[in-house]
RNA sequence: GGGCGGUUAGCUCAGUUGGGAGAGCACCAGCUCGACAAGCUGGGGGUCACUGGUUCGAGCCCAGUACCGCCCACCA
C-alpha cells in the first residue's frame, strides 16, 4: 500500500482518476479468468467505428457497463466485459477516400490491393482512439482481450457464417431492386436508409392510347415526382374495380418522349384515391413497379446508371445528363406536345443514404441476399417466451415486429474495405462457396477462378460479436467460460441492425442466446432539444465534461439524467455528481482525522451507530434492486441521498461530539459504515471511493475487487430510530418549539441542531404557529374520516393511517398546550 | 400512412397497485460551526398541456383534443 496522501479539503479527481486507472488495469483487475470455477457475468461492448471518437452516447452506455461490470465484480462474479472494434465499412472507406480525393487521386487510381493497404496503414496511424477514451472514464474493459472485426480470426468466423447460411441455402445471388447511393456507390440495406421530407413536384402526363378510338378523350393520365423515369415506363396500371378505367384494362397508351407502346395492366396495389389512379410503371427505378413489373412479367428497362448519369435506349441528347436535366427536359417536351396536364408542388418522404445524405436510387442490380425468416425464427420464440428481455419492455415488442415482417436482407456491398465475399467463380459462371480460396470449381473442376468482389455489409460481422470475439468457430475455453453472456446495453437506433441479428446469429450459430437482457439507454440529446451532432454544432464532447467535472461526476451526471427515451443534456445533474465526490470526500477527511491506529470495526453503541448501519443496509438492498431493473437514474439519486442527508447531515454530525472526545469504538464504528457507503457507491464512482478506501487503515485489498456488503439484519429494528429526533428538528427549525427528548435523542438533537447557535428562535420559539399548523393538519384529517363513503370504500390500511395522523397530530397539540 | 413515447416549479427531470405535489440547479434570506463557502440552514415559486368521464378521492385509470419528439413505411 502506498502511503495516504495529504486530503485536501477539495477534493481535485485530476491525477486521482488517470492514476488509478493505470493501477487497476496493470494489477491486471480489469482481467477476465476464462479458467475461473466462479459464475461468469459478461457484457460485451458495441464495438464503436474504428474511425470514431467518444460521443455522449458512448459515455453513458459506458457508464451504465462499468456500474453492471464492476457491481458484479465486487459480488464475485468472473466478469468479462469484452472490447474492441468494428470495421465499419463504409464509414471508413469513406474517410479513407476523402483523404486520397485530397492528395489528387482516388480508390480506382491506385487499386484494391494498394487502397485495402492504405485503409490498414490510415488506421494503424489514426484509428482506435476510443478505447483510450473509455479507459479516461473509468470503464473496466478487459483490453488486453481487444478485438477486431477485421482480425484474422475475426474473418474466419465471418467466413464460416457466410457458408454456413450458403449450405443452409439461406444464402442466394438476385437481380433485384435495391438502395443504391449514388454517392456511396455501394447499395445499402433498407435499415440504412433514412426517410426525409421533401419539397417536389408532381407532374401530370397524358399518355395518348395506342389505339386511340375516339372513346373517351383518348389518353389518360398518370403523375409522377420523377418524370426522367417515364423513359422507362413500360406499363400503366389501375385498380381493377376501379371503373373509370375498367374499359382500359388490356388496351395499350404510347410512352412520351420515347414513343413506346405498352399495356394498361390491373394491380390491386393501385391506390384509386391518389392522383389520378392510374400510375405508371418502371420496374427498373421503383420498389413498388418492381414487384408488380415481376408479377405481371414485364422488362426491367434502366435509364439511370450506377453513378446517377442517364443510360440506355433513350435519345442521345439525353445520354449523360442527370435524372433531374433528363427530368426538366422531359417536361418541357410534355408541356410542347401538349401532354402535360399540370405539375403541382408535392412534400412527401423520400429515401436518403444515412451515411452521406444522398437521395437513394433504386436500381435493378444483381446482389447477395439472405433469406431471413428460418433465422429469425428462434429470434422470435427468445423474445416472445422472455428469455431475452428488453429494458424498457417496449422495444422487445418492436424488435419481435421487425423479426415478424422481416425482410430479405442484401448483404452484398460494392466496396473494398470489408469482408470480401467467400464466393468464386470459374468461366462457365458455376459458383464455388468455400471459406478459403478452392482449388478448383466444385462444379467443373476447373483451377481458373475468380474471387467476387463484393463485401459483406458491415452488420454481417457485427452479428458475431458476442462469441467471435471468444474466438468462435473455434472451440475455446474462452467461449466455453463465456458464452452466453448476460446484457447487451446499447443504442435505440441500432435494435434491428444490430441486437436482433445478434440474436439470429446465436442461436443458429451456437444454439443459445448471446445475452438476457437487452438495456436500450436514452438517447441523450443537445441542450436544446435536437440531436447532439457534430455537423449542426450540437455536440458536447464528454471528454471536455471529464476535462472539467472528473469522470466520477461525469458518470453519476449521465446515469442520473439518462430516465427518459430521449433527455435533453444539462450540466446540472453533472454538478450534483461532483458535490457528490467532495462531500464524500470531505465527510472521509472528518472521520480520517487524527485516526490513529483505529481501524474499521462495526460495534455501534450508540443510536444514530445502529440506525446509519441500518439505513446503509436497507439502502443496500433497494440499490441492488434497483441495479437489477437496470434502473440507473433511480440507483444513484438514492445514493446521492444517502450519502448527502443519512451519513453527512445526520449521522456525521451526530457521531462528531464524540469523535472529538477520542471515543475510539465510535471511530471504528464511522469507519465501518465508510466502508460499506464506498462499496455501494464503488460502482457509480469508482476513482474517488477508490482514493479514500486506500487512505483508510489497514487496507489490504483494493475497493474494486473489495467484497460487496451482503445483508445486515443486525440493525433492522433501528432503521426508524431517528423520526422522533428528525420530526422534532423540524418543528425546531420550522418555528422554534422545542420538543421533549429522552436523553440519547436530546445529545443527537443538539450535535445536529444545535440550537444554541441560532436558526430558530430558542425555547421562546412561534408556539402559536406551531399549534396553528396542526390544527389545520388535525381539522383535514377529522374531514376525511367524517366522510363516510371515504371510511366505507377506502382500503382499511389507508382509513386506519389518517386516524394514526390524527391521534399523533392531538397528541402534538396537546403537548404544546393547545 | 401505421406504431410508440412525451407534456409536472424559471431550467433539467422524479413521482413505485389512485389516498396530503418532489429532487437537483437557479433565485431570496440567514449562518465566517474544530470535514466541506465548491459548505450549512431556511424560504418563495406549480390550474400536474387541454376537455370530458370513472371514483368518497385522479398527476396517476378511461375517452377525446392540441403540441413536441422518435421509430417503421412500396400513395406514384
Amino acid at each position: 500500500m502506498e502511503p495516504r496522501p495529504h486530503m485536501e479539503p477539495l477534493y481535485r479527481p485530476h491525477g486521482v482518476e488517470e492514476r488509478w486507472q493505470r493501477a487497476w488495469e496493470e494489477e491486471g483487475l480489469y482481467r477476465a479468468d476464462p479458467s475461473s470455477d466462479a459464475p461468469s457475468y459478461v457484457i460485451a461492448v458495441p464495438p464503436p467505428n474504428v474511425t470514431g471518437a467518444l460521443h455522449m452516447g458512448h459515455a453513458l452506455n459506458g457508464t451504465i457497463q462499468d456500474s453492471l461490470i464492476r457491481w458484479h465484480r465486487m459480488r464475485g462474479f468472473n466478469t468479462l466485459w469484452q472490447p474492441g472494434y468494428d470495421h465499419a465499412g463504409i464509414a471508413t472507406q469513406a474517410v479513407v477516400e476523402r483523404e486520397l480525393r485530397r492528395e489528387g487521386t482516388s480508390r480506382q487510381e491506385i487499386g484494391r490491393e494498394a487502397f485495402v493497404e492504405r485503409v490498414w496503414q490510415w488506421l494503424h496511424e489514426y484509428g482506435g482512439v476510443i478505447m483510450g477514451q473509455f479507459r479516461r472514464l473509468g470503464s473496466s474493459l478487459d483490453y488486453e482481450r481487444e478485438r477486431f472485426t477485421m482480425d484474422d480470426d475475426y474473418i474466419r468466423a465471418v467466413m464460416r457464417f457466410f457458408v454456413h447460411l450458403y449450405e443452409r441455402g439461406w444464402i442466394y445471388r438476385d437481380n433485384r431492386i435495391i438502395n443504391w447511393c449514388p454517392d456511396c456507390r455501394t447499395s445499402i440495406s433498407d435499415l440504412e436508409v433514412e426517410h426525409i421530407e421533401v419539397d417536389d413536384a408532381l407532374t401530370y402526363a397524358r399518355y395518348l392510347l395506342a389505339d386511340g378510338d375516339g372513346a373517351g378523350d383518348g389518353y389518360v393520365t398518370v403523375a409522377t415526382v420523377r418524370p426522367a423515369t417515364i423513359l422507362a415506363d413500360v406499363a400503366v396500371a389501375v385498380h381493377p374495380s376501379d371503373e373509370r378505367y375498367t374499359q382500359l384494362i388490356g388496351r395499350e397508351v404510347i410512352v412520351p418522349v420515347v414513343g413506346r407502346k405498352v399495356p394498361v395492366i390491373a394491380d390491386d396495389r393501385v391506390e384509386p384515391e391518389f392522383g389520378t389512379g392510374a400510375l405508371k410503371i418502371t420496374p427498373g427505378h421503383d420498389p413498388v413497379d418492381f414487384e408488380i413489373g415481376r408479377d405481371h412479367g414485364l422488362p426491367e428497362l434502366t435509364v439511370i446508371g450506377f453513378d446517377g448519369r442517364m443510360i440506355g435506349d433513350i435519345p442521345d441528347m439525353l445520354v449523360g445528363l442527370t435524372e433531374e436535366e433528363a427530368g426538366d427536359y422531359v417536361v418541357e417536351w410534355l408541356r410542347e406536345e401538349k401532354l402535360l396536364e399540370k405539375r403541382e408542388s408535392y412534400r412527401h418522404a423520400v429515401g436518403h443514404c444515412e451515411r452521406s445524405g444522398t437521395r437513394i436510387q433504386p436500381l435493378v442490380s444483381l446482389q447477395w441476399w439472405c433469406a431471413t425468416e428460418e433465422l429469425a425464427r428462434p429470434a422470435i420464440d427468445a423474445i416472445q417466451s422472455g428469455r431475452v428481455r428488453f429494458h424498457p419492455p417496449v422495444h422487445g415488442r418492436v424488435a419481435l415486429d421487425w423479426l415478424t415482417a422481416i425482410r430479405p436482407w442484401n448483404v452484398s456491398r460494392q466496396l473494398w474495405w470489408g469482408h470480401q465475399l467467400p464466393i468464386w467463380y470459374c468461366p462457365d459462371g458455376h459458383v464455388t462457396c468455400a471459406e478459403t480460396e478452392p482449388d478448383a470449381c466444385a462444379e467443373c473442376g476447373t483451377a481458373e477462378l475468380r474471387r467476387d468482389e463484393d463485401v459483406l455489409d458491415t452488420w454481417f460481422s457485427s452479428a458475431l460479436w458476442p462469441f467471435a470475439t471468444l474466438g468462435w468457430p473455434d472451440d475455446t475455453p474462452a467461449l466455453r467460460a463465456f458464452y452466453p453472456g448476460d446484457v447487451n446495453s446499447t443504442a435505440r437506433e441500432i435494435i434491428f441492425l444490430w441486437v436482433n441479428r445478434m440474436l439470429m446469429a446465436g442461436l443458429e450459430l451456437l444454439g443459445d442466446i448471446p445475452f438476457h437482457d437487452v438495456i436500450i439507454h436514452s438517447t441523450i440529446l443537445a441542450p436544446d432539444g435536437r440531436r447532439m451532432s457534430k455537423s449542426l454544432g450540437t455536440g458536447i464532447d464528454p471528454l471536455d465534461v471529464i476535462e472539467a467535472h472528473g469522470a466520477d461526476a461525469t458518470r453519476y451526471g449521465l446515469l442520473k439524467m439518462s430516465s427518459g427515451q430521449d433527455v435533453r443534456f444539462s450540466y446540472g445533474p453533472i454538478e450534483e455528481g461532483r458535490k457528490l465526490a467532495n462531500k464524500l470526500w470531505n465527510v472521509a477527511r472528518l472521520l480520517l482525522a487524527d485516526v490513529g491506529d483505529v481501524v474499521p470495526d462495526a460495534r455501534p453503541r450508540e443510536l444514530e451507530e445502529r440506525w446509519i448501519l441500518a439505513r446503509i443496509d436497507t439502502t443496500r438492498a433497494e440499490l441492488e434492486a434497483d441495479l437489477d431493473a437496470f434502473d440507473f437514474a433511480h440507483a444513484v439519486d438514492r445514493l446521492y441521498h444517502l450519502t448527502f442527508d443519512d451519513f453527512c447531515d445526520w449521522y456525521a454530525e451526530a457521531v462528531k461530539p464524540r469523535l472529538y472526545a477520542g471515543d475510539e469504538d465510535a471511530r471504528a464504528t464511522a469507519l465501518a459504515a465508510l466502508e460499506r457507503l464506498l462499496k455501494l457507491l464503488h460502482p457509480v464512482m469508482p476513482h474517488v471511493t477508490e482514493e479514500i478506501w486506500a487512505n483508510l487503515p489497514r487496507r489490504e485489498t483494493r475497493l474494486i475487487v473489495a467484497p460487496w456488503p451482503g445483508p445486515d439484519e443486525r440493525f433492522a429494528a433501528d432503521v426508524g430510530a431517528l423520526v422522533g429526533v428528525q420530526e422534532a428538528a423540524e418543528r425546531f427549525r420550522r418555528s422554534g418549539v422545542s420538543t421533549p427528548l429522552e436523553a440519547d435523542e436530546k445529545r443527537i438533537f443538539d450535535a445536529v441542531v444545535r440550537p444554541e447557535r441560532g436558526g430558530g428562535g430558542g425555547e421562546n420559539g412561534n408556539i402559536e404557529a406551531e399549534r396553528e399548523r396542526l390544527r389545520g393538519e388535525i381539522a383535514r384529517a377529522e374531514e376525511m374520516l367524517a366522510n363516510e363513503r371515504f371510511v366505507e370504500r377506502a382500503p382499511a390500511a389507508v382509513v386506519e393511517a389518517e386516524r394514526e395522523k390524527l391521534e399523533r397530530y392531538r397528541r402534538e397539540l396537546d403537548a404544546l398546550g393547545g
